[in-house]
DNA sequence: CTGAAAGCGCTTACAG
DNA sequence: CTGAAAGCGCTTACAG
């Protein structure tokens, strides 16, 4: 293609391109100008005659023709691109939001960029840094992040510099930066669960939390201890354990809580749902049925709920619909003050947790 | 910033932008060329002095300039960047791979870029189509795909256009695209477990392997068959269950195994880690400890083979590297021919998979 | 070592 | 509805 003599005679500054179809040679193809040419393309321009268009779409899809993003771009000053910072893509819980960001993003038209930030606030300052340069109309970050104070003002500072160029920042989590955020129901989804439970008829439950602190573990404990509170269960203080978010851990906790032959609770609320698997072992190692008797319920509901026996009660965070939600707002125009939506967690009930009688 | 009046007053074609800085803006504080700037910015370019360059650098950081990467890619030809196609995200497995991806793409200074294809290979075809717009470097295909003979024509197709604009393509998987492959080595773990258990003692081992056939199922039985004949392990026709990939399907297998009550195997090999799970239950139920009595292996070690007792033995594919050998075969010249590469598997025994004496 | 200039592949106000 | 022209923000051969 590009056969133009003007083009074609080695000019400065440019190296020989491989044999890239450009919009000057679907114009040249279809008889047009490369402005027709840009506007039958553009599915959004009116100004077109249908003749026209199609004669242009022919020579197109004749040639291969596949627009140049970046040339796009250059002009417009941003690419239909959404920038993703995620912690770490290996956590499913961060899999299923980045999910859900892809799929949205696919349906916008955008495609969506990654940049793995291992948890470190320094690693995410220079991925931001790294990311402006692609000029993304937005970028979305998930996943639990660490650092120094100093360094999480730095940044915000980054990030604050990004939407003075007319990016928009979204959060996708628990966060607290001062940006639009999609919630990671988390608090509202430990709360319903506790709820559902009560309905069902249990009374005493025992709670597994996390040894380790974070704002993931603080929300889930807050809404399961408040509803409890407010439902009128009781929760001893020997009946809340911290533990490894392992499977052992999970197995470890329920082992002490039972052999300790205090008060038996009813049902056993574990943070995780790998915890949750744990605890149904030590519960049948220790003679007692999981959800015969002693309910149990996981949380998070991302992997293998349903493959253990009987299968667990979970809560299901709609973490793909959490995703597509930071898209969404990436693409609605920025208000004054930052945003909150949050979705509905769905507490879904399976085996482990039947209908209590007594 | 861009107070030159030739840019000043609002020209054809050009929308007001936001405050964003550029070269212009950093050459004229630094009191140099443009030309010179972008050299002094170019940490290859050796033609600037060091007095200049330290100017520039001092300049762009105080106006915290980040380069425009479209702009840069329209005079380039190319985007610093590689396009990742993955059936699915939340696949731990593809996850896996995505990550030594990113890794291998931010250390080469590359982004990484994801669509989804959902497993459809039209999805797929639309995604390469797609991503062909932002002139990657290089395309990466990772996960299983399916489609029609015609379908998987029309993707080849479509990949080989973006070679001809100088693109590289590079599969990361077990697929049989006529592109330069990172391997995953599916079949040449599953022979070097099977080496192993039989150095550790054991002799008649039992298959569990998917009821849904798939490449990497058959690699995976291939490699295990085939080694198990090399070494005189013999494996029953009786020993070999088809089963649903999920904890349950591995449990049921078991069962049925042990219900038939024929010769009792040594070990079972599951085809997943997950099925392992399953196994390990099942024979607990049967009064059997896994390890103790029989012994269990599961394969791909990516979720939870720790967090089981006894920890499961299983092989490690090295996913990551995988994924990082994609990025790397894709910055390397390509050859006449396509090219693979293959990484060690790493066995793990672990507790379920003492020695045997007797 | 440095600068002026041309050009990358687009889009879009402007004038028909 | 259509085309000629200017411009986006860069890079790089060319000439000092």
């Amino acid at each position: 293609m590009t056969t133009d003599p003007a083009t074609d005679g080695r000019s400065p500054g440019i190296r020989p391109r491989p044999s890239t179809v450009t919009l000057r040679d679907v114009a040249a193809a279809a008889g047009v100008s490369k402005a027709s040419a840009s506007r039958a393309l553009d599915p959004t321009s009116q100004y077109v005659s249908s003749e026209l268009r199609s004669r242009v779409l022919e020579a197109a899809g004749r040639l291969g023709y596949s627009p140049n993003a970046s040339a796009r771009a250059t002009t417009t000053g941003a690419t239909a691109m959404v920038a993703v910072l995620v912690s770490d893509i290996r956590d499913p819980y961060n899999a299923e939001i980045v999910h859900g960001v892809i799929e949205q993003a696919a349906r916008s038209g955008l495609v969506a960029t990654f940049a793995g930030t291992d948890h470190a606030i320094d690693d995410e300052i220079r991925a931001v840094r790294m990311m402006r340069s692609l000029r993304p109309h937005a970028m979305i970050l998930t996943g639990a992040r660490s650092g120094t104070t100093v360094s999480r003002a730095s940044l915000e500072e980054e990030l604050e510099r990004y939407t003075q160029e007319d990016g928009r920042v979204v959060i996708a989590g628990d966060d607290e930066l001062p940006f639009d955020t999609a919630v990671v129901p988390r608090r509202r989804g430990a709360s319903e669960l506790v709820a559902a439970l009560f309905e069902l008829g249990y009374r005493a439950p025992a709670v597994i939390r996390p040894d380790h602190d974070s704002a993931a573990a603080r929300q889930w404990e807050d809404g399961i201890v408040e509803t409890a509170g407010r439902l009128g269960m009781r929760i001893g203080s020997d009946a809340v354990v911290r533990a490894p978010m392992t499977r052992d851990g999970g197995y470890d906790a329920v082992k002490g809580l039972l052999r300790r032959g205090a008060a038996r609770p009813d049902v056993v609320l574990a943070a995780t749902d790998v915890m949750a698997f744990g605890s149904m072992s030590a519960m049948r190692d220790a003679g007692l049925g999981p959800g015969t008797e002693i309910g149990v319920a996981g949380f998070d509901d991302v992997v293998g709920t349903e493959d253990v026996t009987p299968a667990l009660t979970s809560v299901n965070l709609a973490l793909a619909r959490v995703g597509a939600a930071a898209v969404e707002l990436a693409l609605t125009k920025p208000a004054a003050e930052s945003r909150r939506v949050e979705f509905e967690p769905q507490v879904v009930i399976r085996g482990t947790t039947p209908v209590r009688h007594d």
